[in-house]
DNA sequence: CCATAATGTGAGTAATTGCTCATATTCCAC
DNA sequence: GTGGAATATGAGCAATTACTCACATTATGG
């Protein structure tokens, strides 16, 4: 390994050819993380898997790690693009439905290809820590605020911006937690509806 | 890399001076993952951290993953008996209460080293799925068990296996995104517990 | 003390792998 | 066509690092 990292890839992709390229690498990267996880994962057997020179890589991607987040940013989209549909297929539904919906949304985002995301969420907190922080994480809490002020009536304790983080970690982890344990998209959504109903409208304490 | 795995150590300890070389070992091990991270931790410097020789830790480790694995045994050792004393300190308080001394146990434990703490919890997973599960895991299960059998009079809904697992993946995601943010305890455990009692109680349903 | 076992040493090995660069090929503008 | 730009190639370099082993040192029991 080299000291010094390149942090600029070398070329842009300019034509057609060249496009199709990138799109080679990403999927031939995805590929080898489903099949030999990150253990197996080299950017040797990413060109081997798609057909491609070593050197095509690093044509379009300054490093590994650009790589592998290239991967995680494509996933993260996916998954922003499904509970976006969720949230504007939930208008004038309740409140519960609606929660139901976006939750969903996450089950099917992640459970696609399971075991590639799962990676790349692992992944997501080593290369957040060199790098800087994503913007898909705003969006996310931008959405779910959406959704919550159209039932904010609904609601008893306030939502502000610490609880609606709180509300995605929850949600995150049990989804997670879910995948890895192969439970059924019922039960899963059963228990994190649960949770995220119970953070909402909070404890009864009338006993 | 060698191809082949060493999955046993040469030798146990059976003087009290390896005894001392292991405890050696393991604090040199944490002390580089604290300051350099997962990126600088091999076992040459743990070795020159200890002020000992690599060869000494191969006496007592059979590879790096069992080094980095005692450190977790280590971790979850100290988790589970700081709640074990919360779980027993709270006989005869309130469910509210108990749960609050449960909860700021974590925060605690996790508090301590919270830099190494967290690399380890990361690397839990990748180690967890080449080895066997854990036996932690299962004794935290029953100690939040045995609190809530004492309180289950005050429950809402019952409190099955599966409840009690999601109480402790919602917790521990929220413990380690407070960590994470650098959260005060008092804030962390007022946001940890409105999660847990609200998953406990379960929703209003009284507009 | 002495024999034997336990413990400690650290230079060196073998394997892995991220990445480069000199060169070849393909594309496009004119 | 032709020249230059874009793209592709892949053998090999350079660095890293987990781990070994032949040997030295220290402890222990008799």
């Amino acid at each position: 390994m080299p000291a010094k990292r390149r942090t600029k890839s070398r070329k842009q992709p300019l034509q057609q050819r060249s496009r199709e390229t990138v799109a080679v690498i990403l999927e031939a990267a995805a590929r080898v993380l489903e099949a030999r996880g990150l253990e197996g994962y080299n950017t040797n057997a990413v060109a081997e898997r798609g057909g491609i020179s070593v050197g095509s890589v690093y044509q379009y991607f300054p490093n590994k790690d650009a790589l592998t987040l290239a991967l995680i940013t494509r996933f993260e989209d996916a998954l922003l693009a499904k509970v976006r549909d969720a949230v504007a297929a939930s208008e004038g539904k309740s409140l519960t439905v609606s929660l139901n919906l976006i939750v969903r949304a996450q089950l099917e985002a992640h459970a696609e290809r399971a075991r590639l995301n799962r990676i790349l969420e692992a992944e997501e907190d080593r290369l957040r820590a060199a790098s800087s922080g994503t913007s898909a994480a705003g969006e996310l809490k931008e959405l779910v605020a959406a959704l919550l002020a159209r039932h904010r009536r609904e609601i008893a304790r306030p939502v502000d911006d610490d609880a609606i983080e709180d509300l995605i970690v929850i949600s995150r982890a049990m989804v997670d937690h879910a995948l890895q344990n192969d439970l059924s998209q019922a039960a899963a959504s059963r228990r994190v509806l649960r949770a995220i109903e119970g953070y909402l409208f909070g404890p009864r304490r009338d006993f």
